[in-house]
RNA sequence: GCCGAGGUGGCGGAACUGGCAUACGCGCAGGACUUAGAAUCCUGUCCCGCAAGGGUUGUGGGUUCGACUCCCACCCUCGGCACCA
């Protein structure tokens, strides 16, 4: 008696029989293949989930219900970053305590939770805002207090202004608070730091070997940004009231082969401000520059784009390799945070030096000579000419060999858009008559030349690409060549795009005029002007000259500490107390901090007090600060009345460790079960959003690195492989609150079912790309299920498959491993819908065994339907805890295979073959086809191709 | 500007290592069933052409018996970084 399928009955009886019977929990301590299948854990929000995260969470479920079928211990926790901004500032919108807000969140958050299908551990469950979570989170700031890494200090910080708090650099995208858009702004305030950078050097270090989506990586390297240079000390001297040489200042750079070209040298206004602090008595009109611009916005006027400013500081500095007094500057292009916070500068061959000297009329000195090699060196320089083509966008220069002769051929211009290569070819069988011009040689790299045009008296620097043809075929044309000088051709083409870099002296006005003002050459090359340097290229001179004036080679990071204090109220309170006392007598529990104290460890947590006013206060202290309660408290050291620190830490502190704490959930006495952990960690695989690139992920290398270092764990990366997901989009649009195109998983889950929503989502394309959500799709999903309802319901299966049907099956199963293995589920689930019109084709033909290995593919996208039919079909338990099919090889092969049969690369007819069938069989039957005979006529082939169960070609 | 990803029918997307471009699905058109519609089923559906045939993977070129795939140049879209010396 056929029944509907009817989604809501079976979740419903599915998803408590599971709870029940604990299908989805692992053993911690007796798993024997454990597989961590981690998905970011969402911030609870009231809008409840988005659509894109259910995709994801749901496409992670996918991976592990396959791992778990391949026998694997699959742990799939999930919980809530709840504390943070994000959900402190919809409290505020909607004007509820957080602490309230949370609780009705969480109850929305874990009933759509449970509705998507998700095989999750319930029983491992973490919120952020728990105490009995948070207390480790304060007690591993501690432990980074104690240890070193945690440390306090005074700088200019990003501050929100809507937000009201500090941020740290990661959480300022594009000049705007990562939270809310805002535009940040610079303050200056004493912060808690985590000290990232002292792991700048491993952190990058380990990227390479990471099983990670490659632009992440990528984000991360950037982020971290390495440069290798060098510091070169440059003595001071005429500053009013110090002798000369009493003090130096220390620049970094990276190009110490440009010092000789160091006509001046610029210092931050943050370093200005620093000796103007330490007795330097600088001009007034110095002072004023300094505070305009220590109080400028960061963000606001494009920092790029901006005019440079500047003030001369009114003293000089000794470049050490000329003996020059080259003037000192102040100005803001001069970052405070990188290097030294000190530059020399090179006008002629850095691009913000050369607008910094042009603005202010400072000399120009080049001193890198973009030459390969000297005239002398190389004999075919001097018989090189050039045809300079005022209206085409390039130059095309073709020269003889020198040991053809050396006789200047053919110019010409190639338009930017074509193939140097082909212009190339065409011009010189133009020229020479021969026809066959052959490509022998692309020179791998682009070199730099200085070329003359002699119709124009210029001389230019271009980056060039050498070609190398050979003359082959006998020409047929004309005769402008004597036989003896074929041979090779040398062409150098010259995109204008890359021609001009810079311009040497006596030329530069007209250079300039013709080319724009601006460009600076910053590529590698030659020195000049540089003593005894001269002539050696640029990569070795840069260690010779900076040995030369004592240079100390460094590596500079671009990655700045972590900044961790919130002014805020949602999150935990940082353990630390600050005693008065103490700090008045210099002593503390850190040498290098007087006053301050760590929380006793017996103490945490430091409860968060539930308070009435808990909006930012604006003013760069926390609202904790107005509650005497909480920040009241004894020294633990001297036991004199002290203070709570009253900021809040970041919420990316939360979520850099909760990994390590879902499979020890229960431990009450120390973060982490240490043989749990060691055998549950690393994570085995983890997707979530590329926007967490610098972001969460990367503080989780660190803290996870730190662990390692403490010996808390025994591994320093947290996540064997990572992978980004893509995003969704609604009808082709981005979607967002303000155009109202936001989808509501909800009522997509009770009008379809889980299923049929989870198989949609993942059909819409591979996990890692985006995907367009459109409501007419899902019916392709609703008649797929519903027709593998009706094809299982009711139906008496044989007990062996008909021998196609069992290869096809074979051949599904294969192919959905493989596509499950690389996350792209849309093929996966193309190949169930191909194995089904088979089935439907011949229902009779499908055996037992078939039909149940159909359900096991099935089940990771659609696990419900799966479950109950494979139940009614009495298999043996849970079909999410059966084996995975295995795939036999023969199934794979076919007998024979319609091959197509091409002629000269046009499919013209196809052939049966057997995969195995040799060439001269496989030509014999191709040449028969009446089609290929029609073509050929009476002749022979040019040419005959087989790919063995691929392809006939056949050239005539 | 720099770094990264991508560009294939009306739409989402397939195409193993260079081997029949457009699988699978949506949509659309026609038909069957039905009093009727929804549903369901069948057929068709890249473009031009009645057909034979020709053309087609952002554009232009190259390599190859053969190119969505490799090489060169360019255009466009999206994402990230942005005075990091």
């Amino acid at each position: 008696m056929p029944r509907p399928y009817d989604p809501k009955a079976i979740e419903a009886k599915w998803t408590k029989r599971w709870l029940k019977e604990k299908t989805y929990e692992p053993n911690f301590l007796r798993a024997k293949r454990p597989f961590y299948n981690l998905m970011m854990f969402p911030y609870p929000s009231a809008e409840g989930l988005h659509i894109g995260s259910v995709r994801t969470f749901s496409g992670v479920d996918i991976y592990g219900r396959f791992k778990r079928m391949q026998g694997h211990d699959v742990f799939e926790p999930m919980g809530l970053d709840g504390f943070g901004i994000h959900s402190e500032n919809y409290a505020l919108k909607v004007g509820k305590h957080p602490a309230d807000l949370a609780k009705v969140t969480a109850k929305n958050f874990y009933r759509q939770l449970s509705e998507i299908g998700n095989g999750f551990a319930w029983d491992e469950r973490l919120e952020t805002y728990d105490p009995k979570y948070y207390r480790w989170t304060q007690w591993i700031f501690v432990q980074m207090f104690k240890r070193g890494l945690a440390y306090r200090r005074k700088q200019a910080v990003n501050w929100c202004p809507s937000c009201k708090t500090v941020l740290a650099d990661e959480q300022v995208i594009s000049g705007e608070c990562e939270r809310c858009g805002t535009a940040v702004v610079k303050k200056d305030l004493e912060q808690w730091f985590f000290r990232i950078t002292e792991y700048a050097d491993r952190l990058l270090k380990n990227i390479d070997a990471l099983n990670w989506s490659e632009k992440i990586k990528i984000a991360q390297k950037n982020w971290i940004g390495k440069s290798e240079g060098v510091e070169i000390k440059f003595s001071l001297e005429k500053i009013p009231g110090q002798k000369d040489g009493a003090h130096s200042v220390t620049v970094f750079t990276t190009r110490p082969d440009t010092l000789f070209g160091a006509t001046f040298l610029v210092i931050s206004p943050e370093l200005a401000d620093q000796w103007m602090h330490v007795g330097w008595r600088a001009p007034e009109k110095v002072r004023r520059y300094v505070a305009a611009a220590l109080k400028r916005r960061i963000g606001e006027p494009a920092a790029g784009d901006r005019a440079k400013t500047g003030v001369d500081a009114g003293f000089v500095a000794v470049n050490p390799a000329t003996g020059a007094r080259i003037p000192v500057w102040v100005s803001d292009y001069v970052l405070a945070g990188y290097g030294t916070g000190a530059i020399m500068a090179v006008p002629a061959h850095d691009q913000r030096d050369y607008e910094f000297a042009k603005q202010f009329g400072l000399e120009i000195v080049s001193v890198i000579d973009p030459v390969t090699g000297t005239p002398q060196e190389n004999p075919r320089e001097k018989k090189k000419i050039v045809a300079f083509v005022e209206d085409g966008d390039a130059v095309l220069t073709v020269q003889w060999g020198p040991e053809l002769g050396g006789r200047l051929l053919i110019g010409g211009t190639v338009e930017d858009g074509e193939d140097p290569a082909a212009t190339a070819r065409r011009e010189i069988a133009e020229e020479t008559g021969y026809t066959d011009v052959e490509l022998i040689e692309r020179a791998p790299e682009t070199v730099h030349h200085r070329y003359f045009a002699p119709s124009k008296g210029i001389a230019f620097h271009a980056a060039v690409t050498v070609l190398r043809f050979r003359l082959n075929n006998k020409k047929r044309n004309a005769q402008k060549l004597e036989e003896n000088e074929r041979g090779k051709f040398v062409v150098e083409w010259v995109p204008k795009s890359q021609a001009l870099r810079e311009v040497t002296d006596p030329l530069h006005r007209y250079a300039l005029a013709k080319y724009g003002e601006g460009m600076v050459y910053d590529g590698p090359g030659v020195l000049a002007r540089s003593g005894k340097f001269t002539g050696m290229p640029s990569e070795e001179a840069k260690w010779a000259v900076a040995e030369a004036v004592g240079g100390t080679r460094v590596a500079r990071y671009r990655l700045r500490d972590w900044l961790l204090s919130r002014q805020r109220y949602w999150g935990p309170p940082i353990p630390m107390i600050y005693c008065d006392a103490c700090a008045r007598a210099n002593k503390g529990e850190r040498a290098d901090m007087p006053g301050w104290y760590a929380v006793p460890e017996r103490e945490l947590p430091v409860k968060l007090p539930q308070v009435k006013e808990f909006r930012p206060t604006g003013i760069g202290v926390s609202p904790l600060a107005s509650v005497r309660s909480f920040y009241e408290a004894r020294c633990p050291a001297c036991n004199a009345k002290a203070r709570r620190e009253t900021d809040v830490s970041d919420t990316f502190l939360d979520s850099a460790w909760y990994f390590l704490r879902y499979p020890s959930v229960r431990e009450a006495k120390r973060p982490w079960h240490s043989a749990i952990t060691k055998k549950w960690l690393p994570v085995a695989s983890y997707i979530g959003g590329a926007e967490h690139a610098v972001l969460h992920l990367l503080y989780a290398r660190f803290l996870t690195m730190v662990f390692h270092d403490w010996g808390m764990v025994d591994f320093e990366e947290p996540f064997a492989t990572f992978r980004a997901h893509g995003l969704i989009t609604k009808d082709g649009a981005k979607m967002s609150k303000s155009k109202g195109n936001i989808v509501n998983p909800d009522e997509y889950f009770r009008q379809y079912g889980a299923d049929t929503m989870r198989t949609y989502l993942a059909f819409l394309a591979p996990l890692e790309q985006g995907g367009d959500f459109r409501d007419e799709g899902i019916r392709g999903i609703t008649r797929f299920l519903e027709r593998v309802w009706k094809f299982y319901d009711g139906a008496q299966f044989s007990a062996r498959s008909d021998n196609a049907v069992a290869r096809a099956a074979h051949r599904a199963a294969d192919k959905v491993g493989r596509d499950i293995e690389a996350l792209q589920y849309n093929t996966a689930i193309s190949a169930l819908m191909v194995l089904l019109n088979e089935f439907e084709r011949r229902p009779d033909a499908v055996g037992r065994r078939e039909a149940m290995r159909f359900l096991q593919l099935l089940a990771p996208f659609a696990p419900f339907i799966a479950e109950e039919l494979w139940d009614r079909l009495s298999g043996k338990g849970s079909i999410h805890c059966s084996r995975w099919p295995e795939v036999d090889p023969r199934f794979l092969k076919d007998e024979t295979v319609q091959i197509a049969v091409q002629i000269n690369g046009k499919v013209r007819d196809h052939i049966a073959l057997a995969p195995d069938t040799g060439a001269v069989d496989a030509r014999k039957a191709a040449l028969a086809l009446p089609k290929v005979r029609e073509m050929l006529g009476a002749n022979e082939p040019k040419k005959f191709v087989y790919v063995p169960g691929r392809i006939i070609n056949i050239v005539i």
